[in-house]
RNA sequence: GGCCCCUUCGUCUAGCGGUCUAGGACGCUGGCCUCUCACGCCGGUAACACGGGUUCGAGUCCCGUAGGGGUCACCA
């Protein structure tokens, strides 16, 4: 079996949206589990729309899923003579030919047929022009196209699709395409065909977008006499509305750069999006990198579409709740140093990072992580909800302040009495103040959740979180004795 | 509209004629644990689009209907 050679063709048209990466992923897999290439084309012959900020965001997209590419990037503008030779090699051999009717013609012809509830096929007016009818128009300066010609005979093209099976399409079917503009430019069904036959593609794996169009690429490679690769569609991701999903009316919710900036770790997302639309047959749901690679195949892929399932407007699963699921199973689980790691520029970008993180106080930092991240679902909660252990200005959640602090009143004094009793402590140890934050509690007569939540009240700020006598012993005797003397402010 | 594809819990899916009174995951939810929340553990909720066949037997095969999607450009 020759080199396994797939290929990821985006056009740099915007930002790199997930079905584009979750075809990027596939390909990737499918490289990575036989041993093969991918190759990384950007398709950026419609030079109107495409950007060099969107090739860059492309890019940049990849990289930070972690979905390497071992050939390219190329660019198909840089290949627009052999697209041009290809349509010229066509046109010599007698697989093409110059049509000369105007767009308004065409139109015309399409509107009738519409009218008349048919549906319309171009006629081949031009397929049977002499040599001498088509000088004759060239003479008068008539623009022209390049149409395919279609076999005109009984007959189909087929392949079998590695995921939907054998797919057929009668000769009938199929118009004569147009491979070329009248301004010379080739189309992009032509310019695919041929990039591909010179990146020597083994296997194409894109989207079910790209299946009806398949049998025509397939006339092309065998006009241009290349072997035929191996077709793979996979099936489109769609909201909510059962829509396909696209950058222009999903916005930034359908951006990888999206879920990076809300603290999303790569892997997780990889993990969330193979899944959509691909499974094993046992239970598995979460794969570590040499995992999948060993786990995919093409055999997996479902044939219907799968739905995004994503939420907007709600705080804590502001998009699919099982993409954040997943995030947050990686979150508690990855080794803490690669949590340190990630989190590192969130911190630097919200101004909490410390430089002693990465020396002195690197077991601390990775320890305050290590507690706080088995309720948190992504990296920046690090930053909001974790802000207390990294600051001393930090909001106190409304709820918090509510129910655990301004809902008994006596907590005002009381709390700055447990302050004193920390104080006169040598050492705040775990132990140490579980003793006396119950004694304290057994004192004044009230259970020990109304002190030791009045204390994360007024210490993390928050309702919810590790156990305080954790936290009192991470924060530190002099901030813990500090924050519990401030208690008065909250009732003023 | 023509052609093509698809249809199992709310969502992602397992299922490749009998083991399916349909399994898992997420979500939602009851309980345990508990200083709170989360984790974990134990439960619960919820699906084979519909109608005909084929077969001793159909979620699984065939046909039809309905619904959804894709594609039909001198866009990529």
């Amino acid at each position: 079996m020759p080199e396994v050679r797939v290929r990821f063709p985006p056009s740099p048209t915007g930002y790199l949206h997930i079905g584009g990466a979750r075809t990027a992923i596939y390909n990737w897999l499918f490289a990575k589990k036989h041993g093969g290439k991918l190759v990384l084309r950007i398709e950026d012959t419609d030079a109107e729309r495409s950007t060099k900020e969107s090739i860059a965001g492309i890019i940049d997209g990849l990289e930070w899923l972690g979905v390497t590419w071992d050939e390219g990037p190329y660019f198909q503008s840089e290949h627009a003579t052999e697209h041009v030779a290809a349509a010229q090699k066509l046109l010599a051999e007698g697989n093409a030919y110059k049509c000369f009717c105007s767009k308004e013609e065409l139109d015309a012809k399409r509107e009738a047929a519409a009218a008349a509830k048919g549906d319309y096929k171009y006629d081949g007016t031009c397929r049977g022009l002499s040599p001498e009818e088509v000088s004759a128009r060239e003479a008068r300066g008539v623009p022209s196209v390049i149409r395919f010609k279609v076999p005109r005979e009984a007959g189909k093209v087929g392949f079998d699709d590695q995921v939907y099976g054998l797919v057929e399409r009668g000769y009938d079917d199929i118009e004569d395409f147009v491979i070329v503009r009248s301004n010379g430019m080739p189309l992009y069904l032509l310019c695919n065909v041929v990039d591909d036959i010179r990146d020597r593609i083994t296997h194409v794996i894109r989207g079910q977008d790209g299946l009806s169009n398949t049998p025509r690429q397939i006339l092309l490679y065998k006009a241009l006499g290349a072997p035929l690769p191996t077709f793979a569609h996979m099936p489109l991701t769609l909201d909510l509305n059962k829509a396909k999903i696209s950058k222009r009316s999903h916005g930034e919710i359908v951006s990888v750069q999206f879920y990076r900036e809300q603290g999303f770790i790569p892997w997780a997302l990889v993990n969330f999006l193979v899944l959509l639309g691909w499974s094993t047959s046992d239970d598995r749901e979460i794969f570590s990198r040499e995992e999948l690679i060993e786990a995919f195949s093409l055999d997996g892929i479902t044939r219907s579409n799968s739905i995004f399932n994503y939420r907007k407007d709600d705080p804590k699963f502001f998009t699919d709740p099982k993409a954040i699921n997943i995030n947050a199973h990686y979150l508690r689980s990855m080794p803490i140093e690669e949590i340190g790691a990630l989190v590192k520029p969130i911190f630097e970008k919200e101004g909490l990072w410390n430089e002693d993180y990465d020396g002195e106080k690197r077991a601390w930092y990775l320890r305050t992580l290590d507690l706080l991240r088995e309720r948190f679902h992504t990296l920046r909660d690090f930053a909001s909800l974790g802000r207390a252990f990294f600051a001393d200005d930090f909001a106190v959640d409304e709820t918090a302040l509510q129910k655990n602090l301004l809902k008994h009143p006596e907590l005002k004094e009381w709390l700055p009495r447990l302050a004193d009793r920390f104080a006169s402590l040598p050492e705040l140890s775990h132990d140490e103040a579980e003793r006396i934050a119950r004694e304290f509690a057994e004192e004044v007569g009230v259970k020990p959740g109304i002190p030791i939540n009045g204390a994360r009240a007024v210490i993390t700020g928050q309702v919810k979180g590790p156990s305080m006598f954790e936290v009192f012993g991470l924060i530190g005797k002099e901030r813990v004795v500090a924050r519990l003397k401030e208690t008065p402010k909250y009732f003023a």
